[in-house]
DNA sequence: CTGAAAGCGCTAACAG
DNA sequence: CTGTTAGCGCTTTCAG
């Protein structure tokens, strides 16, 4: 049995080679070289860590050097499949680099948030990955006044000059509508969420676009982003029994997109002849769905795979330049049988 | 426009009222009156601590008294909905007690795991929220050795006299697998995957129990956590082609149901007449899905409830007693149509 | 009631 | 090449 006693230090392993600690340090810290440390004393060295099993103190270090390698990643709500996805690549990405990530969800509150940001600051992330919700633009001004690495994603603020990552909310959905309208629905409605956020507005301006073009007219449903489920799939019922002359609906995000499958059930419309559906943002749900439901798909991998690339970017160029990189990601729209009264 | 140059320290704030940092600690941990400070000077402190915006750095608390308040959350896979719905609860209820998580996901493997702890540990995690892949016990125990708060979830180690989460995998199996039978089913058959993992044998065995007492033969088909979504679909299709006495199934998890209904798809079987469907875990797809799909549902709320209230007495109770606290809770069967011939 | 001072464990300038 | 040493910012004992 080895004895581990108590949590062994830097000193320790000094002391056991009667060395001083400066040298352990340049050694662990791969130094050994440009310090011109003997071979054969690094080895003897790194020997005695892997026997003792010692693992530096990253608190002490992170206050000795400012740096935490801890990742702060703040979504709108870490349960939605879009976010959690996002999650697990960022964190496969993150984890290879040797960065930690502290999460939290903001339920796109405000004051939440700035809370949020604060205690993130707090624990000295090194980095802010973060969904914005709107009003917490001085916040977002405030990281970067303090020359702390951000990227926004999914939306973001136009009149801050910040890196980001988004998608082509309007195109998608201005594609999306114009193969609603190519496969001869006449009145399509747009379901979304109250909301000013950037990605949201977008997807409206696509749908407007689009019918704006065809002369058609707009037919908005807004619901409020915290109501409850079962709220949100009565309003959606009711949107549909009130303006009966509705034959299509594009559902602004993947959770709305849910509530009015669940809502056409109730009404027993069948898709795609009575009512044509395409919804922001794909999910297991869509493809597996009968009929299998047509989505605007966001590139998850690839908007992660962004992020972090985006954020090790600035973690490595030491407060050099400025490069405040915005990156728009095109979308792809999955076509099924919803949407498409041809599809067998 | 106020100045707020460097990083301010609790220094500062002492220097500013020409009193002693001590004094200023004392106030800012809320030892004023057990310290028998002038009510007077504890405003003065307070107000200039507002004024200035300072906080505390973590980091120097943290080094100083070997407290983090941050929770190590290890999953199997932090995109699947199950953990993921888990990690709001958690952290919600974490946040409220001031503390943060660190999640990351072990993808059940054990080296990938037993690094992970090792991260956590060097990290000085308060404490550690796992559902441990098999092979990691030696791991655990030394968490346990060194009086870390530890809470095991979804499986556990008998083993090991460890704190644990879980629900009750075999009942909630073999009353899904009796209803079944109860429902006519003649040939009910398992699908898993290949795992030592508590939970999935205790569903395996209410499974066999089930058809033991039904004198019906088990016919399972295993497939590896890591194969791909295709190869298990592909899988599970052939497996209904070549048993194609087979009448129902029962998925051990909530993926395998979403490949399993897949696989039914493509078959072109209609449940619940040619094929029943009972799958562990409930998810939107489930509710959604046409016809929808009976599951056995997890109390997801009430899980993440119990971790953090087990983590966080532990936490309380300095180093005092033992608790090694298991809890099991119960499953409820939804009844859908996908097993349920007399359903409309 | 308050202040001085000793570290927590590590890094890195500086001086050999 | 290596050792000494000064903090990073905070908590807390011990003396007044």
């Amino acid at each position: 049995m080895k004895e581990e006693k108590k949590k062994i230090s830097i000193r320790d392993i000094a002391k056991q080679l009667n060395i001083s600690v400066t040298t352990v340090s340049f050694i662990l810290n791969g130094r050994a070289k440009e310090k011109r440390i003997s071979d054969h004393l690094k080895e003897k060295v790194e020997k005695l860590v892997k026997e003792v099993n010692y693992k530096p103190n990253r608190l002490a270090q992170s206050l000795r050097t400012g740096k935490t390698r801890i990742l702060g990643f703040m979504v709108e709500d870490i349960s939605n499949p879009f976010f959690a996805n996002i999650a697990r690549y960022i964190e496969e990405q993150a984890y290879r680099e040797g960065y930690k990530i502290l999460y939290c969800s903001t339920e796109n509150d405000r004051e939440k948030t700035q809370e949020l940001i604060s205690m993130f600051r707090e624990r000295h992330v090194d980095g802010y990955i973060i969904t914005p919700p709107c009003g917490v633009e001085e916040d977002i001004k405030a990281l970067l006044l303090d020359k702390l690495p951000v990227v926004l994603f999914d939306r973001y603020f136009p009149e801050i000059n910040v890196p980001a990552v988004v998608v082509e909310n309007k195109k998608g959905t201005y594609n999306a509508i114009k193969s609603l309208i190519e496969q001869g629905y006449k009145n399509i409605a747009f379901v979304t969420v109250e909301s000013d956020q950037s990605q949201m507005m977008d997807r409206l301006q696509g749908y407007e676009q689009a019918l704006r073009e065809h002369e058609m007219l707009p037919n908005i449903l807004k619901v409020k982003f915290h109501d409850a489920t079962e709220t949100i799939v009565q309003k959606i019922v009711e949107f549909i029994r009130t303006t009966d002359t509705v034959d299509a609906l594009f559902f602004a995000t993947n959770y709305l997109g849910v509530r009015g499958l669940e809502a056409i059930r109730r009404e027993g419309l069948v898709m795609p002849d009575q009512i044509g559906v395409i919804t922001f943002d794909d999910h297991d749900v869509f493809q597996l769905h009968n009929p299998s439901v047509t989505a605007v798909s966001q590139p998850i991998e690839e908007i992660a795979r962004q992020l972090i690339s985006n954020i090790l970017n600035q973690l490595d160029e030491s407060e050099g330049v400025e490069h405040p990189q915005t990156v728009v990601l095109p979308c792809v729209l999955m076509n099924r049988k919803s949407s498409i009264r041809s599809l067998p």
